[in-house]
DNA sequence: CTAGGGTTAG
């Protein structure tokens, strides 16, 4: 094989950098892509013996030249092209090498737009291949994406696979959605591999319903999936709170012989530990056991902070010095997880006392460590200490965070400071720390508690005017309050909003506005919210038809308020006795004929079911 | 060199 054309040292007599280039032919392009493997290969010694090897290493010392400047030298626009009149700027290899030389994946594609840039100029494909592929390769997919914008042109299909991946990796699932489309497009099938990072990539951004559509279209193709498949599959499942599709997969596999990786058993309990199924917890325990695959300090770590949200201290506490005797040393995590658990259920000494024990051993308390205490103390009313914790967080360097002000916010609220906490949220501003949902929905609730709903509408309407998506918790509060308050009108015109912006209420705010309507005298309109309410499986609890009835009957509507009690009972409830004393008291200072009748179609009914 | 972990609302 003789020697390539060289074009690298065509243009080492080129002196003046505007002088148009010649668009070399993709032969050479080829030809020099090929030529990668001996850049691949350098320090191996084996490239003595390639007559390329001179070329391509002085290209590779170029590159590295130019990235050390672009790196560190500030205009070197300016200057770069008069410094290297030898530099093939417009070869894929050197490209190659920037990008393997220079990390910053952003320093090196304005490099890239510079070049574009400059007359004469015309990086072709192959070198938008490279560029494209470097990065990917680094991970850059907002950068690769917006190039691909600027270039306007679609690499080839093996260039794409790992774009797809790049992109579930940074949470960017509907691009990569399109990606993996046009793929299936063109026929070209990606690997296990990239489709399981798609499934990942899709947990971490917590899109179950992208998890199915890439599981459908990878069986679709024909991939035959792993057991990584089936541990996502089941995360997903758990993810939807479908725990039981997911254990029931899991029973599948081990049956087949085969033991999915800790996670998605740590999935598992995390989901059965939240429904309250201990036994279902412990029994998959032990299939780890059995199977080899022992919890480790994840799987406990859901154990523990799953026992304690049901407010099983004794026995998240026995886990936890289990751990330590058998040789585990809890870290900061497990420390964190174990004392947020007690905070939950107010054991501020125990909490305390595992707070210094962690501190004894060495480990120092990092932001989720304060924030979980700070929560604790203001969960017992203890805003001394709070602020003092928050105020020593701050001194140590743990910045001023938007979760950092959201715990003082949220805690000052809870604690009937609405007023402070607002002063908080403008110094937030000041600092250019931004709110968020959360902060919004803290403060929202704290001026309701306080009776300022003008306030807390106020608050909403500048979180949507941020342009943030309100959730559940930011109405319901607003609207109970306003119920409460015979505004039952605004009550309405908010939740239309919700429905509007695609936000379930929650099913107290049903309840909240058919109790505030039949207090206000609407009737019929409450029986109507009532009726949908029913329709739509939704069970108002009997607090709601006992509140209803006693206001009826206190406003001698005694025959609305049998009609709620036969509704009562029509859907299961047992009517209590005072219930039943409160409207005999009522009647009896009425018509006594009618009553015994009412009585009678009553009980009748509540027999019969 | 990997999976997966802990904080703030409801």
């Amino acid at each position: 094989m003789g020697r390539p054309p060289s074009f690298f040292t065509n243009f080492c007599i080129r002196q003046n950098p505007k002088t148009p280039l010649q668009n070399p032919n993709s032969q050479i392009r080829k030809r020099n892509l090929c030529s990668n493997n001996n850049i691949n290969n350098r320090g191996n010694g084996e490239f003595k013996q390639n007559p390329d090897v001179k070329v391509v290493q002085d290209q590779f010392f170029k590159a590295k030249e130019v990235s050390r400047i672009i790196r560190t030298r500030p205009r070197w626009e300016q200057t770069l092209l008069s410094d290297f009149p030898t530099v093939n700027f417009v070869d894929p290899c050197f490209y190659n090498e920037v990008f393997k030389q220079q990390k910053n994946a952003f320093l090196s594609l304005r490099f890239y737009y510079w070049i574009s840039s400059q007359e004469g100029f015309l990086p072709d494909r192959f070198t938008s291949n490279v560029i494209f592929s470097g990065l990917v390769k680094a991970k850059a997919a907002k950068l690769a994406q917006s190039f691909l914008e600027f270039v306007n042109f679609m690499p080839e299909p093996s260039y794409l696979e790992p774009y797809a991946e790049c992109l579930c990796e940074n949470g960017l699932i509907e691009e990569a959605i399109g990606v993996f489309d046009y793929l299936k497009r063109v026929h070209y099938c990606p690997s296990l591999k990239t489709w399981n990072s798609a499934l990942s990539g899709s947990l971490k951004a917590e899109r179950a319903d992208a998890v199915w559509k890439f599981y459908g279209d990878m069986i679709e193709s024909g991939v035959v999936a792993d057991l990584d498949t089936t541990g996502y599959l089941i995360q997903a499942f758990c993810m939807e709170n479908n725990v039981w599709k997911g254990y029931e997969l899991l029973r599948r596999v081990l049956e087949d012989g085969h033991v999915p990786s800790n996670v998605a058993f740590n999935k598992l309990i995390r989901a059965f530990c939240k429904n309250g199924n201990y036994s279902r917890m412990s029994d998959l325990l032990h299939t780890m056991i059995a199977k080899n695959h022992s919890p480790d300090i994840f799987t406990y770590q859901e154990v523990i902070s799953g026992l304690c949200k049901r407010n099983m201290k004794h026995e998240g506490f026995r886990i936890f010095n289990d751990l330590k005797d058998r040789g585990y040393a809890p870290d900061r995590v497990m420390y964190t997880t174990i004392i947020h658990g007690l905070c939950k259920m107010k054991w501020l000494g125990d909490a305390r006392r595992l707070w210094f024990e962690m501190v004894q051993k060495g480990i120092i308390p990092n932001q989720y460590t304060y924030n979980t205490l700070i929560y604790g103390y203001f969960k017992i009313g203890n805003l001394m200490e709070a602020e003092r914790l928050y105020k020593e967080m701050c001194d140590i360097g743990y910045g001023e965070t938007t979760v950092n002000y959201n715990t003082m916010i949220n805690g000052l609220c809870l604690n009937g400071k609405a007023e402070a906490a607002y002063e908080l949220f403008k110094q937030m501003a000041e600092r250019n720390v931004v709110g968020d949902v959360i902060t919004y929905n803290s403060l929202i609730q704290g001026f309701c508690k306080k009776g300022n709903i003008a306030v807390g509408i106020n608050l909403l309407y500048e979180l949507l005017k941020q342009g943030m998506q309100p959730s559940t918790a930011s109405y319901t509060l607003l609207i109970e309050k306003l119920c409460k308050m015979r505004q039952v009108d605004e009550a309405i015109v908010l939740w239309k909003d919700m429905q509007e912006r695609g936000i379930v209420p929650a099913i107290w705010t049903h309840e909240s506005i058919i109790v505030g309507l039949v207090e206000q005298g609407s009737l019929a309109e409450g029986i109507d919210w009532l009726s949908v309410m029913l329709k739509s499986r939704l069970r108002p609890r009997k607090e709601t038809f006992e509140r209803l009835i006693q206001c009826l009957s206190e406003a001698d509507k005694w025959a609305d308020a049998l009609c709620f009690l036969s509704y009562m009972l029509k859907i299961g409830y047992a009517s209590n006795e005072c219930i039943y004393l409160l409207l005999v008291n009522k009647l009896c200072k009425d018509n006594s004929n009618r009553v015994e009748i009412c009585i009678g179609k009553i009980t009748e009914g509540a027999k019969a079911l």
